[in-house]
DNA sequence: ATAGGAATTCTTGGATCCGAATGGAGGATG
DNA sequence: CATCCTCCATTCGGATCCAAGAATTCCTAT
């Protein structure tokens, strides 16, 4: 049973690369080949190419002329850029949502946190015992975090600024943020009992309180994976992805001496 | 430019396309037929199909599936929205820029500011004048406001806000806005007094000052271009482009009761 | 006469083909 | 031996061609 079409193949392909992209399962500065991305789907170059300047619409990659797609990487200014946006937009819409939220959304809202609190406790507790890579639990946990996020947009009702605060939401690639995860317990603590203090200030239909409980919680959260991504970074091993991009975006922009040569 | 192929022809249609949308050229509702617009351009199909494809990326325009692309109208509801998200970036550049503002930007700020301002008693001398319709002039005022704020953006040196705000402040179709504008007279006087009002607080260096004053400012600008809209719609004179598309996206969502705070 | 269905036509989506530009490799020359 | 020039291979941008889907129109049957 095919049913016609409901969605094209360009649509196909540009969806996967982003969820590629953003897991960081395509590392960043590497470049896409059209033939070898219509190679993997199976798909001639026009689609490939399609989805590429939709990708590039996004900000995901940059495309040099004649050169071929590279995955943007992010520098750590480019970072707490993001986070920055997402404070302004988050406390925005969870403002609005304090004004319009619905028995029934602050219901779906306490489950969210029920579940995003049993996960949380999953983590922490095989966080310390020692086993630190189980991606599937991160994924998961990653996503009831965001299902909390998503109710209280759906409550704001202020598609544009969801829309916004998810794509700032996944600039940040996500793989590379969790290798110094061992490290940031409180992280997990603190982001659930933010939480907690979210949904009392939305319960309490206290516009101002949400405002800045959501302003402090995406700005701590971004702080935290700052020196998360610190800690990373001191770990030592330069990361392979660098060898293939020497110069340009790199990922800490140290004062790299000036020009190499004159 | 004899420099070979700086930019692409898939480019160069997206971004023409990009103009004729914000600028209210071409009007919201209308489909897109490829085969006019690479008559248009004298350009095959596989350009302006990439070039649609980003401006579908960038919410210019939705893509039916089969088709083709239809330039979006936009809801009042979701030009209170573009006026929100402004608001949020706009405070937040204005309240960075307040802490890196240099002398030199603080010149070329005064310097956009007298030019505004000039053009801000030009405007409002030729409106009472009577004489109501000179594009070029009203384009010249929009040109200087925007450079104004462009200046923040530059000190606040945060790349992807400015493009979002950009965004955000190009969502709303140019030409109609300006169809009430006799009735308006306090917007621009207003909108002047705000930019000195900034501007002190920026050369103050008090982000705090320049966040709540930025924020007013774009609020303010939103709830007079909504008297605007609204006093356009009751012209009675029905929008011709509105027989061409019935009932989706209308302008006025009739059931919102919520808002419209004087 | 009206409603339903089938065929035609128009438009979009996808594939293939061709020209152009960039980058590297190799040779020639100072 | 180094530097510059030239040629070639790889890859991207643009055009053309073919297939598929949707809308309109026309025909038929009730």
């Amino acid at each position: 049973m095919i049913v016609p079409t409901l969605t094209t193949k360009a649509d196909e392909v540009a969806r996967t690369l982003e969820d590629e992209i953003v897991s960081g399962a395509v590392a960043p500065g590497q470049v896409l080949r059209q033939e070898g991305v219509c190679a993997r789907f199976g798909v001639s170059r026009t689609p490939v190419r399609e989805a590429l300047q939709r990708l590039e619409a996004l900000g995901l990659v940059t495309a040099l002329p004649n050169r071929g797609a590279r995955v943007r990487s992010i520098s750590s200014a480019e970072l707490r850029e993001a986070f920055m946006i997402r404070a302004e937009l988050e406390s925005l819409a969870t403002a609005q949502a304090a004004q319009r939220i619905t028995a029934e959304q602050l219901a779906r809202l306490d489950a969210a946190e029920e579940r995003f609190a049993a996960l949380t406790l999953e983590v922490r507790a095989q966080m310390r015992s020692g086993e630190p890579n189980t991606s599937e639990l991160v994924v998961g946990w990653m996503a009831a975090n965001h299902a909390f996020h998503d109710v209280i947009y759906e409550a704001a009702a202020l598609p544009r600024v969801e829309m916004l605060a998810k794509s700032a939401r996944r600039t940040f690639i996500g793989e590379h943020i969790w290798s110094a995860r061992g490290e940031l317990d409180e992280l997990f603590a603190r982001n659930d009992m933010q939480h907690r203090a979210i949904r009392e200030a939305l319960a309490a239909q206290s516009p101002d309180g949400a405002r800045t409980l959501a302003r402090e919680h995406v700005l701590s959260s971004g702080r935290l994976m700052e020196a998360a991504l610190d800690l990373a970074a001191a770990k030592a091993r330069p990361p392979d992805w660098l060898a293939t991009h020497p110069q340009d975006h790199v990922w800490q922009t140290v004062g790299d001496s000036q020009g190499a040569e004159r």
